[in-house]
RNA sequence: GGCCCCAUGGUGUAAUAGGUUAACACAUCACCCUUUCAAGGUGGAGAGUACGGGUUCGAUCCCCGUUGGGGUCACCA
């Protein structure tokens, strides 16, 4: 075959969020389809009726978009693959698996819920390893066949699975993997609503819409055979697999809810970057074999092979997320930090104060080190938005002595001389106050500190006071007098 | 249970044509810096590569088996 560009899809069921698994594959496919100059197609995998959820197609789209990884081809995009809905093209379905049955590669099966139980239970009786459907209705004429159909009859259409050789999936990352075609259940292809399953949507679409890697989750790798069968059956060319190690729990299961978030959405809330999520989910699974960890998307599109891809499941570790975030955060640009803090600001508390770009720069430098998110600037660094009104007990008790509110009297009086005074003033006012009082600095640095900001950790006791402005250290001074004395 | 996948420190990975004191990052601990907290710097602890057999002069790497973990067995994707 001449060399040509890749095709690749992430097609997600619109189940009203998107999985950081998702997530994942997504990137891959985008990632892999930019490096080779592909495209990208995304595809609405949404024909489970019972499982509709409204807007979630939009959110889907939202979300993808939030991350960066736009489709070239989808329901918004556009294309010339359209529909880009599975649910539009329930025709195309239609007309192929009508093909199969021509070809006796499937067949009407119109058996009740009732006899697949019952034969079932039959088979976990028997002691077989696990359900697989007889065939019964392979035997009905075209007669039978025929009058049922007249009659309504539910009815689906199976896949005719033969006998013979194994079934081949040759895998990307995984090798070749070999199925006996034994093994393999006679899969509902037409749902009795009319609808396809999987199994066929994304054989005949993929097929369609000329796909040529299907990049996604290790958890199809079981029902890959059928889509090998599928292809061969419809005589059409295999598309190259490649099965992604799953994303994981800390105890290795499949990466779920019940143990922590695992919407996107749910990381949006909580303040990672975009940039740090992508970075983060590109390295479970795949490393470019330096020893680089930090990267921004376009470096990913550089580096990304499927060849380098891990083939054992990768535990989500939130503590290297937030550490990624940290570092995310510490080069963005003062500017696009000040709109961020600003965003966060008006959905705080302090809302309705007003703060200039340069005092909120001038805090972010201050602060910038000491946070992973833009919202800890707020909660950190609370009293550079307003007066602190609790003194923390501990450093309280260890550094409020009876001869402190002396000490910061005279403190206040020396800072009141100053005229605009940077931090540098305030630091040779303090030392010579310490002076006079023939004490050590400590004495002065750390009962001011709780002063002014309550606490007993955060940037340094000058930078506060240079930040905060002489008006402001002052008032403080007098309110922790008045409060502590 | 059947089928399938996987297996390097707690976690993510490196060691791709078999030869390394098994490397890096996160987390962790200590020290330095800083009269705070971080950040940063330095160093430590932590895996003899799940186990057992082969093949080989030599296996993390190749083969077989065992064990462990995971996925999947729907008219869900």
């Amino acid at each position: 075959m001449i060399h040509c560009k890749p095709r690749v899809r992430f097609a997600p069921s619109p189940t009203g969020y998107l999985h950081v698994g998702g997530l994942r594959t997504a990137l891959y496919n985008y990632l892999f389809a930019k490096r080779n100059e592909g495209t990208f197609v995304l595809r609405i995998e949404d024909t489970d009726r019972n499982r509709f959820v409204e807007g979630a197609v939009e959110s889907l789209i939202e979300t993808l978009d939030w991350a960066g990884l736009k489709p070239d081809e989808g329901p918004a995009a556009g294309g010339s693959y359209g529909p880009y809905v599975q649910s539009q093209r329930l025709n195309i379905y239609n007309k192929h698996s009508q093909k199969l049955i021509e070809d006796h590669k499937a067949y009407y099966c119109f058996c009740s819920s009732e006899r697949l139980e019952i034969l079932r239970k039959e088979q976990q009786q028997a002691g077989a390893s696990q359900m697989k459907y007889d065939k019964h209705c392979l035997s009905l004429s075209a007669d039978q066949i025929h009058n049922k159909l007249q009659a309504g009859e539910n009815c689906v259409i199976r896949l005719n699975v033969q006998s013979g050789e194994k079934v081949i999936v040759e895998d990307l990352i995984r090798g070749r993997v070999e199925f006996d075609p034994e093994t393999i259940d006679d899969q509902v292809l037409i749902k009795s609503d009319g609808y396809p399953t999987y199994h066929l949507a994304n054989v005949v679409d993929d097929h369609l819409m000329e796909i040529t890697h299907v990049i996604r989750g290790e958890e199809w790798l079981p029902s890959t055979p059928k889509h090998v069968l599928l292809y061969q059956y419809f005589g059409w060319e295999i598309p190259k697999f490649a099965h992604l190690p799953l994303l994981l729990n800390s105890d290795r299961s499949k990466l779920s809810k019940r143990q922590g978030d695992v919407a996107v959405e749910d990381y949006i809330a909580k303040g990672y970057f975009k940039e740090a999520l992508i970075n983060f989910v590109a390295l479970l699974g795949w490393s470019a074999g330096d020893n680089q960890e930090f990267y921004y998307l376009d470096e990913l599109i550089d580096k990304f092979s499927l060849e380098r891809v891990q083939k054992s499941g990768a535990v989500f570790n939130i503590e290297k997320l937030n550490w990624l975030n940290f570092e995310h955060l510490q080069r963005k640009d003062s500017n696009e930090l000040v709109s961020l803090l600003r965003t966060e600001i008006s959905k705080s508390k302090y809302m309705n104060k007003s703060f200039s770009d340069d005092y909120l720069s001038r805090v972010i430098n201050a602060m910038k080190e000491r946070v992973n998110f833009v919202h800890e600037f707020l909660a950190n660094g609370f009293y550079f938005f307003e007066a602190p009104i609790e003194f923390e007990e501990k450093a309280r008790e260890k550094n409020w002595k009876a001869d402190t509110p002396v000490y910061l009297g005279k403190l206040k009086i020396e800072f009141a001389s100053l005229e605009n005074p940077v931090k540098e003033d305030y630091e040779t006012a303090l030392g010579k106050v310490a002076e006079e009082f023939e004490i050590g600095k400590g004495k002065l640095i750390h009962p001011l500190r709780l002063v002014v900001s309550g606490v007993s950790g955060g940037p340094g006791v000058y930078d506060i006071l240079e930040i905060l402005g002489k008006n402001e250290v002052i008032k403080r001074i007098e309110t922790a007098l008045q409060k502590l004395s």
